[in-house]
DNA sequence: CTTGACCCTAGACCATAGTCTAGGGTTTAA
DNA sequence: TTAAACCCTAGACTATGGTCTAGGGTCAAG
């Protein structure tokens, strides 16, 4: 029934180290310990680190994936409404993230297309020109 | 004619922490030292500033700007195609974290749109139940 | 001749998300 | 009983881009 920490490790593909390291962040902590002071953990701590891979793979950090297991134990107090909230801020965080993305490639494509890109001499290259303009 | 590094710092808004750290990462070097050992940098330095934050801008990574310096130093030995490569390598990058990122706002706009987000206790909140979810 | 503002080096510290090692103890199987 | 495979803690180390401190030295004004 109870896992050590090899199993967890194997059964989630998350390795012991980061097991350990998250428990270390408060994202996850075994049920129990054994006699000689070895992790147990039980099945639900499985669907915790299948919990905290899922957030993950939603782009949010461990910080946050914390924050969201707080709102998961104490669902009962908690609101539709606040989980929710918690996910549109993070969607306006990487809409934020994205806007600026989409600045720096514009600048990035205005360097690339000026430049002529061909075997001549960099001497006189746009784009080395453009990046020594002062621009106050 | 020559500046001292809190003069540098004050004309080009950076601060003489972050000058020494940039040359420490080989980003910059002042042209001289005075007598008793304080960085004396030259109006070509100042540029030299400016061209980082440029670089640093249009989204360039330090390493990536002290790469681009060294083609500025030696441009008479590259091409125009060589620049216009290295720009051109930042932009697929930039498409590569651009996509993982619609990805990543999509699956949070999935989570967002399923949930009522109203004041029920979140207990049968999907967006939990989403995260709980084991998916191989 | 002292005070304040500046400069120097070397190194610690922050977040982020781990990875790995050293130096032990435990469990299991032959 | 001994070797392999596992577990433990504590702490160092990685990249990235800085920020800050400790503990000195220098320089200009009053």
């Amino acid at each position: 029934m109870m896992l050590k920490i090899g199993e967890l490790a194997s059964k989630t593909d998350v390795s012991h180290h980061t097991l350990r390291f998250y428990e270390r962040q408060g994202l996850i902590a075994p049920a129990g310990r054994s006699d000689s002071g070895y992790r147990l953990y039980s099945d639900l701590d499985v669907d915790r680190v299948g919990f905290i891979l899922s957030a993950k793979k939603v782009g949010f950090t461990l910080l946050e994936i914390q924050q969201l297991l707080e709102l998961e134990i104490t669902k009962d107090d908690n609101s539709c409404g606040d989980v929710k909230c918690f996910v549109d801020k993070k969607i306006s965080a990487v809409n934020q993230r994205m806007l600026e993305m989409k600045r720096i490639k514009k600048s990035l494509q205005a360097l690339s297309k000026a430049c002529c890109g061909g075997s001549v001499p960099a001497t006189q290259c746009t784009i080395l020109e453009a990046l020594s303009e002062q621009k106050n």
